[in-house]
DNA sequence: CATAGTACCTTGCATAGCAAAGTACCTGTG
DNA sequence: CACAGGTACTTTGCTATGCAAGGTACTATG
């Protein structure tokens, strides 16, 4: 395992959080996702996106309707179904409770680091 | 999928980062781990830390000893390596830039829920 | 028809969380 | 010594999922 592949890790599951929110303001489709979530760099690809949406759809929290395009092929395009709404709502509040532990055990890192010497061997 | 097994998803890879911040305090054992990140609210269970902790010291991250107990089997206490901190450092930032990331989607919700009222359909 | 561009989908592999079962050590009791 | 109970570390097998790579399909242009 190297740094690069950890920080991969470390950006999943939130993956699936951040586009429930993008599909939260309304429709869009896959390349829109793209451009926003490359924009706040968490760098996905087709490869994961597709699945994930197919399985956000299979689990009921989105849906979607097929829209032609002026230029190439029809596009899907998603919305959150009313269980979507609900489930991003926990996801949200997950987030948050994770990014507060996160928090507090860097900061207790913090706090021992500053009081105590005997890990200084 | 269930709304309990992506709450599970959004935690994993942010625990590596949170074992080897505690770890980054000083010499502890499993069990100190445990008793922390469950006070965090982390949820962790051994078949979950205890391969984490083989594969951080086969990646050279970890170190460590053993340490007879007074009350029962002795016990592996880690610590960090000196690659295992620049690791460290490197997951920290990663975290903060993951956690910007984040807010900057749902601020972003937040502002064009503000003012578009296209999705209200 | 051929080519190029766009968009969606699928396959196969590797990683990693986790429940459950297993191994090993220490102490106390009889 | 035998056995039971507690603690700590390890392994197995299953499952989920990210992702690279390759595939399918539609549209426009000449």
């Amino acid at each position: 395992m190297n740094i690069e592949n950890a920080q991969v890790q470390m950006r999943k599951g939130i993956l699936e959080f951040c586009i429930l929110h993008i599909i939260s303001r309304g429709e869009v489709y896959a390349s829109d996702m793209l451009d926003e979530l490359t924009s706040a760099r968490m760098m996905v690809v087709e490869g994961t996106l597709y699945p994930l949406l197919t399985r956000l759809k299979n689990s009921g929290w989105l849906d979607y309707k097929w829209v032609e395009s002026s230029s190439g092929p029809p596009r899907k395009y998603y919305v959150l179904t009313e269980e979507g709404k609900i489930f991003l709502d926990a996801m949200q509040e997950t987030w948050f409770e994770l990014a507060d532990s996160v928090q507090a055990v860097i900061h207790r890192t913090e706090e021992l680091s500053k009081g105590d010497t005997s890990k200084t061997s």
